[in-house]
DNA sequence: TCGGATAGGTTGCCTGACAACCTATTGCCA
DNA sequence: TGGCAATAGGTTGTCAGGCAACCTATCCGA
């Protein structure tokens, strides 16, 4: 399952996975796959702008490490991003609950 | 709540809401609206199009209804509609599941 | 007779995930 | 030693789909 049913959620996945602590990129991208049993498959071109926007929204914060010669972006949940993860937890469930109320109504009943 | 976040699940919210009978369009917003407990607002924007998708996919039948000189548009589960229902229930599932094993892992001690 | 509710649409916009593409480093194998 | 895959970070353009705005028509009550 790629993330393009995720719409409007995924930025609750990116600051789930960064809850227990600061992670790089291509990190992001396996602990989701990793927390999904392999089911969500985020892509470069999804989570990149994203980590950046959330940054941009104050919810992310990034540092430059380097291993050797190499660099990388570590993205870290700031206060408002807690805040933020939060609240998406919240919409998630109500999000859940309605769609679910429609879909899957109290016991359809297959021929009375 | 709109249904912007729904993306992708409109087609099963539609074609469950036609499961325990036809309905018109308008009919179809406020059955949604109804078992979502006033949650989920439709817009006609957002389902005519839907419903012609559907009926030219071949999951719903229409007939035009004539109530005294008002035509209405009735839609109908075709038996690949009831198919694609359960198929659609499934992905919901599975779905909701992916997301959640990411954005709520493994709560410890919680009856959930 | 007029306005609002009912009823069915269409058009164009905007958002956001994605595919395709680009760069660079590191490590391994031939 | 050279080349390639994996790691790492990005950008750009495309496309689907939900929505606002708009249009038409009927029916009913004030």
């Amino acid at each position: 399952m790629k993330a393009s049913e995720v719409r409007g959620h995924l930025d609750g996945l990116l600051l789930s996975v960064l809850e227990s602590g600061p992670l790089h990129g291509y990190a992001v991208i396996t602990a989701v796959q990793e927390r999904s049993n392999g089911v969500l498959e985020l892509r470069k071109g999804t989570i990149y702008p994203a980590l950046n926007r959330l940054e941009r929204l104050g919810l992310l914060d990034s540092t430059w490490e380097s291993v050797g010669e190499r660099r990388r972006r570590c993205y870290e949940l700031t206060d408002a991003g807690r805040r933020s993860l939060d609240t998406e937890r919240k919409v998630w469930r109500e999000f859940t609950a309605a769609i679910g109320s429609v879909l899957e109504p109290a016991q359809p009943r297959t021929a009375t």
